[in-house]
This record gives structure tokens, sequence and C-alpha cells, in this order.
DNA sequence: ACATATACTGTTTTTAAATACAGTGTTTAT
DNA sequence: ATAAACACTGTATTTAAAAACAGTATATGT
């Protein structure tokens, strides 16, 4: 989405508060009075810019016409549920978003960024099991100790974090799972985030 | 909130689809077409109805000015976290209310009802962890195998509900607990909720 | 039995709201 | 420098949509 100016981002914020307020779009001519232009014109040429960066799309011929364009706002949309992260491809790859879940950012510390489906029982005993949500802040530095999100040979894995005096290491919270050595020269650590917490949606 | 008649559901269902599919809600012609009625009246007669029976609400001379009532709790605020619940009084009670957390009830079935703070490790190999918020499911019914929200002697307790021919226990999920062995003529089982997920915001 | 709610048809009137047209300056990017 | 985007004013026109009016027929509860 290209960058609104301000009064573009004022006619945005006018029109969710109005949606907020009433569960209806404002019309022309209340976003103008809002915000105190005494042209109905104005406000259709802020319409036509916000229609044209792709903040809002608008509906010809129909009162009230205007619809928040989803992916304009993250708290509106909630955090998006990655499925199966295809080898090399980003995470957030719109291919990998099952959907949007509505979830309380706040809840979390630091910042929920996305939700990744855990797949097998590799974490078990961390209490992270097949199915689970993992809740995962963005970030590409962790410490000792956190669980994370990595990628070892562009594939998506998730470990428990072990840093010594000279060794790296990937722990499994699993017996049945073996650690994966970091040696730098041989492998290459991508930490995609940390995880900061877990959803749950079916007890067993 | 009164009953809807079957028709009535209709109604209410199309101008659901309808704000989904546009992000405003629907006119009064629009409705009366999509649902086959050749007289605005109808729909007229439908939404004065809905509204006062509480599931809309109208605002005269406006434009589409329909609103779709916000289930009190759920949408507005949230679902309601339970700390610590004092023996005897209702879970719900105003005063063991922590707070309310934005969490869409759709990633859940059935219904979430409330979050209950889990206190201690009795359910730890059903990685239920001390800390984590049980998504519970408002019923006096459960099944055997269940994670319960039950009653005994006036404390609010989780446990996994077993039902065997003429023997009915709730257990613990660590072993430094014990069964609670419920028999009828002494102790009162009371089913307060079941659990339908988890909710941890710290791992560790 | 009788009031009340439900579930419509059909036409007309009124008002709400979008659109069109014709402008004036200012700012920003190339 | 100069076109394009920005940020408006103001009036007129058209269309979208609510609301009012006048009915019919069936079901439901008291």
């Amino acid at each position: 989405m290209d960058k609104l100016t301000t009064r573009q981002q004022q006619v945005l914020d006018h029109i969710r508060k109005y949606l907020h307020d009433f569960g209806f779009p404002p019309t022309i001519a209340e976003l103008a009075h809002a915000l105190g232009i005494r042209s109905a014109n104005a406000i259709r040429d802020h319409l036509r810019a916000l229609e044209r960066k792709g903040a809002i799309e608008l509906t010809a011929g129909a009162s009230r016409g205007i619809r928040l364009q989803p992916k304009a706002d993250d708290i509106t949309n909630g955090l998006p549920l990655i499925g199966q992260v295809a080898a090399g491809a980003p995470i957030l790859a719109t291919e990998h978003i099952e959907g949007y879940q509505q979830i309380e950012p706040s809840l979390f510390k630091p910042q929920a960024d996305y939700l990744l489906r855990i797949h097998g029982m590799s974490m078990s005993k961390a209490s992270i099991l097949d199915g689970d949500l993992l809740v995962v802040h963005k970030t590409s530095v962790a410490q000792h100790g956190q669980i994370v999100v990595t990628r070892i040979d562009q594939q998506v894995i998730v470990r428990r974090l072990e840093r010594r005096q000279n060794l790296t290491q990937l722990l499994p919270e699993n017996d049945d799972f073996s650690a994966i050595d970091i040696d730098w020269c041989d492998t290459e650590l991508i930490i995609e985030g940390v995880g900061i917490g877990v959803i749950r949606n079916k007890l067993i």
C-alpha cells in the first residue's frame, strides 16, 4: 500500500471511527462535515486517492459504498495463521497463510506477529504438541534457552536454542529426536522468530 | 434476545453475508431481492421485528442504516479471564474477572465462554501448565475423558473426568497428585464446564 | 373469538446521497 | 519548468433508498 498523506490518513481514521460507532460506513457528506470540509467533492477526491492507494474499496452508485481494505490494518484483521511452510519460501508468503485469527496482541510480550502450526511431537516435553499454534515474535536474534523458529537447510524448524561457549545447538524437547549441532563453517542458522506463547484449540 | 422465526433468521443471515461480502450493510431493496420478495415493506417488517428482538439496531433515515447487535460480552469485550475463584462463589462473578481478552470464539469448538487461569501443575502431563489459560465451554454435562472444570467442596478444580460402570473419578495428569473418587452418596459433583483449549502467554 | 404477530403485494412520496460540472490555489516529483 | 497530485469551494443534477400508505392472508396465543 502506498503511503497516505496526513489528510488522507485523517479521512481513513474517520471512516474507521464511524464504522466502529455506527456499524455502517459514513456518507461522503458526513465525512466532509466531520472533517470540517464544506464541499463533498474534497472527500470524493480523498476517497479516490485512498482507493488508488489500496486503503479502501469503493462501490460506484451505492450509498455508503466504502469498504475498508482488510490488509490495511493488522488489528482489525488478526494474526496470520501459518500452516506448512514450503522449503526456501518466506514464512509469511500468502500461500502459507491458512487464515487470520483475531487475538489480542497485548496478551503476549513481546509483540505477537503470527501463529505457526506445529507439526509433530518434537517439542512435547515443553508442552507444545502436534497441532498447537505457536505464537511467534518475528526477530532474527534469540537468547539461550528460548524456543526459536529457525531455518535449517531451507526447512522451518521449531527447537530450543542452546548457546554455550563455542557450541550452538537446537534441542528438541522429546527424547525420540536428536539435537542439531550448529557449526558456523558448515550449517547456516537463520532465526525467523522466537516463540512467545501457545494456543491449543483441541484438548485430548 | 427473543427467539427469531425462520424467516427472520434468514433475513439476519443475509445481512451478515452481505456485510461480509461488501463491507457495508444491504439496502432494504437488496435484501428483498436476495430473499425473492417483491415488496420492500416485507423486509421493513422483518427488520423492525429483528430490532424489537434485539438482533439488530436501525438508524432512521440513514441508507443502509442497519447495525448488527454485537453479542454483549463476546465481541465487544472479549472473553472474561477468570483468576482465582473464591470458595462457593460463582465462577463468572465480577470479582473473579481479571480482564477481558479479545479472542476469536470461532477458533474453538464448541463455543468458548471464558478463560480460567490454571494454578499448579496437576494437569502437567496433559500439557496444561501452571499459569496457562484454560479455554472453557460452559456446560453441566461432560463425557468420559474430557478435561472438566468442576466444583468439589465449594472449590473449583480442573481434572480429567473418568466414568466407568459404577465409578466416577476426577484424575489429575501428574503422578504427584491423587485421584478424587466421586461416590454419589457423599460427594456432590458439579460440572461447571469443559476445557476446549489452552492459551499460554509465556514460554519457559 | 379476538387481538396480535407473521409474512407478504403494490404504489407513491420524500429524502438521502452519489455524481457531474466548473472552478482556485498549493505542494511535490521529474 | 512544468505536469501531476493534493486540497479544497460551490452549485446543479440524478439516482438510490427510506418511508408512508393501503391492502391481503395465515398463524398463534389468550
